[in-house]
DNA sequence: GCTCGTCTATTTTTT
DNA sequence: ATAGACGAGC
């Protein structure tokens, strides 16, 4: 190894202490481990940061650390596991350095093994407009090359094709090494499969996710010139969330680390919930090995949670075998006892959740950006989304279908990705009959197989068009007109803004105008999404003037659900157990606590896939910082289907006597509005000796809140002008009910037609 | 080649 | 429950 160059004024350790007491008083704000971790700059460094530990904290003063040393910022290389946090990385060390942050390599593995990529295609084989493919890409490319290879879809899933594909690329496995290990019938077919795979992409100038990983790592590993330059810029690494890399990583890492050995990773064992895409715990203990001289740091102590929380969180992840040591601790307050509420179906807890959230903010003037609704499936949501819903509270949903993925918006940027690489045949399907060009799946078979002999693209081969046997005149005549239009829009790429161009080839292709003649909702759904697609690139626009489509298309393709929340809004938050990690929130509600659903399973489940789901439970329980709801439903929907369920073992695992469990039977009925006004003769639901945690406004007759807003729901009636505090301005178009139970459906001016109980509504007249 | 109707899987989790 | 895939008929 040869000694670092990466730092101007050595040698580290003796000048560091005097420099920090100038340039750093900021590490005040450290505890005394922290502070270590911070400041050992040079070698392999380990930080094991449990849940809630200041693990953000430390990375970024580790990085305002180096920078106020001198090591100049475009020298440093972090990356981490989504955009989001590197963006608020990159904001929080711009407060602590100025300027110089903006010089910071920091971002997502994929965006910036994209970027780099971008610089030496050549050196892999690939143009520089090569075209991203997310998931859905590469299935529909699987598909095609197991339609050639003669492989059909009833023998083997193509789902199942794509994802151990991409679990060898994961592991650096070749298409060529897995035909040769294969053993079994269906590994010889996956590696066929994956061959022709392999090829397609390269003939389209395509990557998959998977392949931003590797053919950096081919590229370094077949240009040591090129590596070399690389170690000559990236003189310090960091790692964020390291347990939740795959061996891909690791291995690019260690090249990029290879020189210097300025290695940091920081991570949580405890925290890993991506093995199943391949992260692999083992980096972590590996770690230690590659690196014996590394020092290791842990940071122990919780500053978010309540120690009732915490012990919540402890004791359920003892029950792993897999774990490094830690002792996670609090100085933070008992808090009020976790809640685990009882419900009979799953509609139900969505009430027991809304109600839940409607004491919390009259009892402790809460708002509600401070709750968030976590679950195992994006499924779950719709049950709590509709009682939400009739409530008047205003949610927000992270996930679910992605925006992107869509299909109206993929038709459209399936345009957009070829006038940038017109050999993308992917995109070439989806735009050539879309909209209805009478280019069939005959004449494409046609054009495919012509293509294929001759080893074309499907957009060069339409160059030769009298060539492709069996054609018909009106399908040549056709493809010809889709290849002027391409043709046509990518030469005006040159001449006009980014916006112009998308607006007006959407224009041409008449898109909006159909969605709108269709005139059904599922219709006016899609022409609002290419509305926003369209503001989408007017914004990237005006962000990057001189941002280029390409840069654009990367960027779409690789934004992560969480990036696009910006949690500024005084919304609830729904959102998947996956998409929290990282985040906090005052009050933390977790749906579902039963077997099969979390932990999730459909037919068995192993040891180690049981012990992720409890690393699961454990991210979403450590994400609370003053009060934990966790809820079942003993009935629940799915699949169309009414289904008995079996409270989660992690439930007994935590143990009852660290719970305050709330059994909702009756207060169905106090919810519901027909038996609304009985409820509130002591029908209480909590059969609890103990005091209940809170008062319960909307139940007795001694609640402020309710006498004082009963003044304002008198008033409202038909016509009323009203304000609510999120849909703004609307017109009581009718009232129905009355008293507690009394309904509104009021026109809002931005947010139509919405049905609301006017208790929890909360409208003011105007 | 297109459209309508039926059938099927889909409900893990994601860059 | 629902959307996409697929097949039959126009």
């Amino acid at each position: 190894m040869e000694p670092s160059e990466g730092i101007t004024c050595p040698p580290l350790a003796e000048t560091f202490g005097r420099l920090i007491i100038f340039s750093m008083p900021f590490l005040k704000d450290l505890n005394p481990v922290q502070q270590e971790a911070v400041k050992a700059a040079n070698g392999p460094v380990m930080i094991i940061a449990g849940a809630g530990s200041g693990k953000t904290r430390v990375l970024t003063y580790r990085i305002a650390h180096l920078v106020s040393c001198k090591v100049p910022p475009h020298q440093i290389l972090a990356l981490t596991f989504t955009n989001k946090a590197a963006n608020e990385m990159k904001e929080r060390i711009l407060k602590l350095v100025g300027k110089g942050a903006n010089d910071l390599w920091m971002g997502t593995f994929h965006s910036i093994f994209a970027r780099i990529l971008r610089k030496e295609a050549e050196s892999v084989g690939f143009t520089r407009s090569f075209t991203i493919y997310d998931s859905d890409d590469s299935l529909s490319a699987i598909k095609k090359c197991m339609e050639k290879v003669n492989l059909s879809q009833q023998q083997i899933n193509p789902q199942l094709i794509r994802s151990r594909i991409s679990g060898a690329k994961n592991q650096l496995v070749t298409s060529k090494a897995y035909s040769d290990l294969a053993k079994d019938f269906i590994d010889e077919k996956v590696g066929i499969v994956y061959e022709e795979y392999e090829r397609a992409l390269h003939r389209s100038n395509a990557m998959d996710f998977d392949d931003l990983l590797v053919k950096p790592i081919d590229l370094f590993r077949r240009h040591p010139n090129i590596l070399e330059k690389y170690h000559h810029r990236f003189k310090f690494v960091l790692v964020d969330e390291f347990q939740d890399t795959n061996r891909a990583q690791y291995e690019m890492i260690k090249l990029l680390a290879q020189k210097h050995r300025n290695i940091c990773v920081v991570g949580d064992d405890a925290q890993s919930i991506y093995a199943f895409r391949g992260a692999d715990i083992r980096n972590i203990l590996d770690f230690t090995k590659d690196y014996s001289d590394c020092q290791t740091f842990r940071l122990e102590q919780n500053y978010r949670s309540t120690k009732s929380i915490l012990a919540v969180a402890d004791t359920l992840i003892k029950y792993n075998a897999d774990q490094l040591r830690k002792n996670l601790w609090t100085a933070n307050q008992q808090g009020e006892p976790v809640v685990l509420i009882d419900c009979p179906d799953d509609r139900d807890e969505g009430y027991q959740i809304t109600r839940a959230i409607q004491e919390e903010i009259l009892d402790n003037k809460l708002s509600l950006k401070d709750f968030a609704i976590l679950y195992r499936t994006n499924a779950q949501s719709r049950s709590i989304e509709d009682v939400l819903r009739r409530s008047g509270i205003p949610y927000i949903i992270v996930g679910g279908t992605r925006f992107y993925e869509r299909k109206e918006i993929k038709d459209v940027l399936a345009y957009l990705r070829l006038l940038v690489n017109p050999q993308d045949d992917q995109s070439f399907l989806r735009a050539v009959n879309y909209p209805a060009r009478g280019i069939g799946d005959t004449s494409l078979e046609y054009l495919r197989k012509y293509a294929d002999d001759n080893r074309l693209t499907l957009f060069q081969a339409v160059f030769s068009l009298d060539k492709v046997a069996g054609l018909q005149e009106r399908a040549k005549k056709n493809l010809a007109q889709f290849k002027t239009f391409v043709e046509k829009y990518a030469s005006l790429k040159a001449q006009m803004s980014l916006s112009e161009l998308a607006r007006s080839m959407v224009d041409e292709l008449g898109i909006l105008k159909s969605f709108k003649e269709e005139g059904t909702p599922e219709s006016m759904g899609r022409w609002e999404n290419v509305h926003e697609l369209l503001s989408a690139i007017s914004e990237f626009g005006d962000e990057h003037p001189d941002g280029t489509l390409e840069a654009f298309l990367e960027e779409v393709t690789l934004v992560s659900d969480i990036d696009m929340w910006e949690g500024t809004r005084n919304t609830v938050t729904l959102m998947t157990l996956h998409a929290s990690k990282g985040l906090e929130f005052p009050i933390v509600f977790i749906a579902g606590l039963e077997e099969g659903l979390l932990p999730f399973y459909s037919t068995t489940i192993e040891r180690t896939e049981l012990e992720e789901e409890r690393r699961l439970l454990y991210v979403g329980i450590t994400r609370a910082k003053s009060k934990l709801y966790l809820s079942k439903a003993r009935l629940r929907y799915r699949f169309g289907e009414v289904m008995f369920t079996s409270p989660s073992r992690f439930i007994s695992e935590i143990g009852e006597d660290k719970l305050r469990i709330l059994e909702s039977a009756t207060a169905r009925k106090v919810l519901d509005e027909t038996s609304f006004a009985q409820g509130r003769n002591g029908n209480k639901h909590r059969p609890s000796q103990k005091k209940p945690v809170h008062k319960e406004p909307f139940l007795s007759d001694d609640a402020p809140n309710y006498e004082d807003e009963s003044q304002e729901v008198f008033e409202i009636k038909q016509g009323s002008w009203v304000q609510h505090e999120m849909f703004g301005k609307g017109k009581v178009i009718r009232i129905s009910g009355e008293g507690e139970s009394a309904k509104a459906v009021v026109h809002f001016d931005d947010y139509g037609v919405k049905n609301l109980i006017l208790k929890f509504a909360r409208l003011r007249l105007t």
